[in-house]
DNA sequence: ATTGACCCTAAACCGCAGTATAGGGTTTAC
DNA sequence: GTAAACCCTATACTGCGGTTTAGGGTCAAT
């Protein structure tokens, strides 16, 4: 299989497939005379599991890590349920930041809505920005470094 | 005031001050003799905004135009309230996005937790990410290109 | 007059995961 | 025999928001 094909299945570019083989996550497959590159079914399952993995979260240096261990003939799967659990961590703390950040939006949006800019101080830049320094209202402390 | 001090106030490093000004989102200060920038209360005002307005999910372009907007004499507020509604939206999308994928992470790590991993075929890299294809469940058909 | 803390510029570098460009060779069909 | 469609390498560039490095100059106190 030319290395055209290997990425119109699985969706990737050719190049894509090029910069995998480079960062160690796709082998250096046998060459035809010509320099083409040529690929057999193996490397179709590795570059799906590479997408999948992927989709799952994995960054490429971890992926590298796992078809590693694979290659040493040892089972990843328990440093990729680690791997995954901390992703599944790190996924929940970024919904949680996420959802403050769209409560603070929410309310600066509806105060500024409930009170549209009327007259802007001189030294003011954005009400609607500004008026959500300190925590939302006027009342909290600034942080100190 | 020194950079270094209008830094410390606002908790970011000179360097980024400096940054910020090649961004066009400080302005150029008067220099003393030496080249030293010298900075007002307003300077400090303006940082402490490009902060917040950070905090609030703006890019460094689009609060450049804000100021450049406020600059002009204009409020930037209602484009401000566009931009807000943009991010959140972005924001709102973004939980949908790591809700779905925190769900297919827990079913991933239950699965393997039910039944780790025994015998991995030769031709299998890690179940638990391949369980994962195909919806995470073994009867749905391969997305065509 | 020297030490230490501060300041200056220009330019390169970081992570991440590719994407693009330049300049060339091969294969296949007509 | 030539044109289209494919392949090759090496290198640079993207976005984002800075950070780091190299190589200096200035200011205050001692």
């Amino acid at each position: 299989m030319q290395i055209g094909n290997l990425a119109k299945e699985t969706g990737v570019t050719v190049q894509t497939v090029r910069f995998y083989e480079r960062r160690g996550l796709m082998p250096q497959p046998p060459r035809r005379e010509s320099g083409y590159r040529n690929y057999g079914e193996s490397d179709l399952r590795r570059l799906q599991f590479i997408r999948q993995a992927k989709a799952l979260g994995f960054s490429l240096g971890e992926i590298r890590e796992i078809l590693r261990t694979r290659e040493r003939g040892q089972c990843p799967c328990t440093d990729v349920s680690k791997m995954a659990e901390r992703h599944l961590a790190n996924a929940e703390a970024e919904i949680a930041r996420l959802q403050r950040f769209r409560r603070e939006l929410r309310q600066a949006l509806g105060r500024w809505k409930q009170k549209p800019t009327r007259n802007l101080p001189a030294n003011a830049i954005c009400v609607l920005i500004e008026r959500t320094m300190n925590g939302g209202r006027n009342h909290g402390r600034k942080k100190s470094a």
